[in-house]
DNA sequence: ACAACTTTTTACGTCTTTTTACCCGTGATT
DNA sequence: AATCACGGGTAAAAAGACGTAAAAAGTTGT
């Protein structure tokens, strides 16, 4: 049968991201699981989701890899002090929201942590729903401001949905249109695993159905372009067998 | 903590993934006889299990009584339109995806089709290779994880069904695309017994002779990543003499 | 129509995952 | 206690997926 090339467009044309409604994610950065149970429990029952990390350290890699709404920190914990993972996580990702959690007689770092851009603190003991009352604030505000960001950095990386130009190192790379799209399908997706199908229907669109090598054609030059080593991809990453995941 | 108990949350008992592997079935309603024969043979040579009903009205009999996957819908047909068949059908099985399948020039019947439920279309002549690409999309959207289902969390480990991301104790872990699999569905049966047999076929899909211990090497895999102490589990649990049970 | 460029397909070597085979330990059964 | 069936560890074979380069096909601009 012959490929309908005379096949009429698809009147509603499928918004580039189709972004569904998420309810927020929400870090928990905690070392004391109680806590950290708790928490999540009230979280999950209000329909937030939630991931947790039990030290600084590995707080600070979930909310680079894993692009959190909002991140819960508190202030004591091993490894690293919720106040680094929080001058860290700012220099990186300034607009994600975080809220501190301090003991009581911590009041000094209170300020010092307002001081390092955290966007609220709370006490401990706290209400759970003064807590939640806060997050739910603290969302709304950050909420104000655009939704999908229009610029990205990663590395040396810097991308501009807007004028769709990448710069690396302060040097303009020349992208063409594909792999423009598929650059910013990955932005808009951090951390998930994207498979072949999936970046194909969402990507290329409904009325294309290329082999899915083609994907990883596109993969290889955008690692080629991105990559520090391109055989030893940090950015994007390859999950056998399911697909290619973005972490930033 | 006040509220919720158990990290896991209990699904309901409709079995979240009923036909994992299993290759999905079709149904095909068209009166065409060429037509169906085609569509019959290329969908069977892509593995699917095909039936069919040459009017509206033993269509809607068919999906309404043998739970077809996905049903192919010709407009224009005798006793009964496809788009009466739509609605009907979509309002006692609105879960079951609908393609229809409209000659050219009956544009209109598209966006009603659309309204009334329909998926997604296909306009006559198309070509088979976009058809099947279009059951697959379609497929693969239906398959994606319900909201209140995605996610997951027991010890110290999170899963996120729908981005297939691990965690324990905040930190990522690499899953292969069958240790993923196989973990999700036990996910989805927590507390029951599973058999190797029924692992096997409905994990990997197919019947296996007795002699695999294809599953237990998975399982072990699974204890080495996600349990405490692999030679003690506590989530992965062996039954002698009969298969394996996960309890959160 | 030609040239320059982008996208898709093809082909093949390499690497990872999955399956299988074999053996040992252990708990059940007699 | 001896036997036996079953579960589990391991390593190597088999299967499958990926990375890459280069050719082919398709686009765009002149």
């Amino acid at each position: 049968m012959a490929r309908a090339q005379s096949m009429v467009p698809v009147p509603e044309k499928l918004p580039a991201f189709p972004r569904e409604h998420k309810m927020a994610r929400i870090l928990i950065v905690e070392d004391e699981p109680n806590m950290v149970a708790g928490l999540r429990d009230n979280f999950e029952f209000e329909g937030y989701e939630v991931i947790t990390a039990p030290d600084g350290v590995a707080g600070l890699d979930r909310a680079l890899n894993e692009a959190p709404d909002l991140v819960i920190l508190d202030v004591m914990m091993p490894r690293m002090s919720g106040l680094d993972v929080c001058t860290q996580l700012k220099s990186k990702r300034p607009s994600v929201p975080i809220i501190m959690l301090t003991a009581r007689g911590q009041e000094v770092d209170k300020v010092v942590g307002l001081e390092l851009g955290a966007d609220d603190y709370v006490t401990k003991p706290f209400s759970i729903r003064e807590l939640l009352a806060r997050v739910k604030a603290v969302l709304r505000r950050a909420k104000t401001v655009p939704k999908e960001q229009e610029r990205y950095a990663f590395g040396d990386v810097e991308v501009n949905l807007r004028s769709c130009q990448v710069a690396r190192a302060g040097k303009q790379l020349e992208f063409s249109a594909k792999e423009f799209e598929l650059l910013k399908y990955f932005l808009c997706h951090p951390g998930e695993t994207l498979s072949r199908d999936r970046l194909l229907e969402d990507v290329w669109g409904y009325d294309r159905f290329p082999t899915t090598r083609t994907v990883d054609a596109h993969i290889v030059r955008l690692r080629q372009k991105l990559e520090p080593k391109a055989d030893e991809p940090r950015f994007i990453l390859t999950v056998h067998g399911t697909g290619y995941k973005f972490v930033g």
